[in-house]
DNA sequence: CTTAATGCAAACCGTTTGCATAGAT
DNA sequence: ATCTATGCAAACGGTTTGCATTAAG
């Protein structure tokens, strides 16, 4: 439950908290920008400032709840953590986000981060392209 | 020669234009931030704002002579576009950046891509990690 | 009651832009 | 002479922070 997830998070449970983790869970999209975050709260008739929104969403990211993604263009999204690992692929022209997994590829980076001697604690593999949709419209 | 690399981008031959591309050159770790390259026009004694650093940077980056990378921490890098298409893996701790090239991670993003009916214009493939210096140092 | 969390506005930082001046062709 | 490029300072957009107020434990 939603309480505890906060809670074992070693944080206060606070109707912002509990509102924004709400919208992310309920965001078939999955990835949000802070802005978005916000004005879903806003949709949803709540008071809560940008500035907390950020401050929640780091808060959340600390705690292993949300993972933040840095994609191109200078605005960060934010995700629910799951269960699985998954990358990206991002439509540059619409802006839409595909998840996928390629074990082959995961297994890959392992080897070259090997190779000098590096110990991996993240990576970002993000494809940029034209989705279906956008590629017709050209 | 650079003059002719400038030219044949559609931009004047000038001053600023010049160094910059020089400190490109001439920069061994090969990825600088706009940042960077004005501070070593400065250590020149150059007189080039940072505007400036930041204009030509992106008409370099649209005449294809240089590559703009967006790394986590909201700071682009700018490297000089070489023949050779690469990856890179980052240390977390010192930011140094080492380039590596996998051509199964290569293939195998084709296939992705081609999965979800993407077409691909670009990608982003970064590994975040330790360096083996400062992995000892931890 | 004590301490952490919120809202607001102001600060920040990297980057971009408007405008008058300087420079390239 | 014409038109692009530069420098400066001001604007910008996303994000963070200081501070007084409010709410959780």
């Amino acid at each position: 439950m939603n309480k505890n997830e906060i809670k074992n998070a070693g944080l206060k449970v606070t109707t912002p908290r509990l509102k924004i983790l709400k919208i992310l869970e309920t965001a078939k999209e999955g990835h949000l920008t802070a802005e978005e975050v916000y004005k879903r709260l806003c949709d949803h008739h709540e008071t809560i400032g940008l500035a907390t929104v950020y401050r929640v969403l780091t808060q959340f990211e600390a705690a292993d709840l949300v993972i933040r993604h840095h994609f191109e263009g200078g605005h960060s999204v934010f995700e629910l953590a799951k269960e699985t690992h998954h990358d990206h692929l991002v439509c540059v022209a619409c802006s839409r986000v595909q998840e996928f997994v390629d074990s082959t590829i995961e297994a890959r980076q392992q080897l070259v981060a090997q190779k000098y001697h590096f110990t991996l604690t993240d990576h970002a593999m993000v494809l940029y392209g034209f989705c279906a949709r956008c590629k017709k419209e050209e």
